[in-house]
DNA sequence: ACCAAGTGAGACATAAATGTCTCACACAAG
DNA sequence: CTTGTGTGAGACATTTATGTCTCACTTGGT
């Protein structure tokens, strides 16, 4: 009988992150629901995009503690936390386009504790010699919301399988597309 | 004194590309124009929309044809790809995301003839031998242009130097993050 | 200097989305 | 069965964006 929000999130996220235009109406037929149901748990479309936002840097900050990317080799620790941040990624795809241009209040700081723990995994990378030091970790940061964002979108439309995702980002991401010897 | 319509286009995509519900007005003044200018040279909306995907389809062909995608080998076509692509950075930027669910009257088959060549590159690569093979072509086009498009907005936010565009997007596409012996 | 074409600013009507409300109904708990 | 909570559908007023128009002005060409 209740809604469940963070349901109606997920496919609010799913349709707004390739129709940014989306009616309130059409988000809340996506998520099933009446827009009226819509309405009593989100406020406006801002409270929907603040929800969005919140429930996004949740999940991703708690895909880099599952993948506890302190540990081990830094490229374990990419490949682990790819694969954590499987379910958040259309919810990442919506956002990371979506910067609203931070008017108005500023962006919400959790990006910015996002950001720095990824750019810290790259840099520990660099500094143990598993990364290379040409790719600036601010440039690898950014290339992987972009290919996990290119990889929500790929799955969500059927282009690549579901079960390939963590596989096609972590290598392209690691190993690029070049064949190397040593593999 | 007449507007410049590839300039207008340029600022349009730029603004939409992070605001997507941007409002016809702001688009006008992020282009520097009145909003009736804006008015008099795209009828509404959808055929600002429709001209970015025309400009956005002829300037990636554009860069296709003088990249020169079938000569020598892929690894390096695709360098000069990148390179040729940088102009049109934010315009696809843009458009890679507003798929606005293909609705209506069907996408633009430009974008089959881009994907088409895209992916014709990346499978002679990997029959030559250069490129891995367990990572798809479809895939690997796929990245491709989520990689421009994490390049463009990086360079916009000042995250990346513009000359470093191009070595960044190719590098990690081709080589990837991690260290290899071979280099 | 003159003219013509194109523009910006603003007024205006229309269309569309938003936010609020009511009401009937389904469902779960008691 | 009864009660209460939450829902969907729809009506409604309000706000917002859109599209059209006029008019004064600038600019480039003659």
């Amino acid at each position: 009988m209740s809604v469940d929000r963070t349901q109606v999130l997920r496919a609010a996220a799913a349709l707004l992150s390739r129709k940014a235009t989306a009616t309130m109406d059409e988000v809340a037929r996506a998520a099933g629901i009446g827009r009226a149901t819509l309405h009593r748990h989100f406020a406006g479309r801002d409270a929907l995009v603040r929800a969005l936002e919140q429930m996004c840097i949740e999940e991703a900050e708690a895909a880099l503690d599952a993948a506890r990317i302190e540990e081990g080799p830094a490229d374990e620790a990419v490949r682990r936390l790819v694969t954590a941040s499987q379910p958040a990624a259309p919810l990442l795809s919506f956002l990371v386009t979506e910067n609203q241009l931070f008017e108005g209040d500023g962006q919400n700081e959790g990006w910015a504790r996002l950001d720095a723990r990824l750019v810290a995994l790259f840099r520990r990378g660099q500094e143990e010699g598993t990364f290379r030091i040409d790719l600036s970790p601010a440039w690898l940061c950014e290339a992987f919301y972009g290919l996990i964002s290119s990889g929500a979108w790929a799955v969500a439309d059927g282009r690549v399988a579901a079960n390939d995702f963590s596989y096609m980002i972590a290598e392209l991401l690691l190993g690029g597309a070049r064949r190397s010897v040593e593999k």
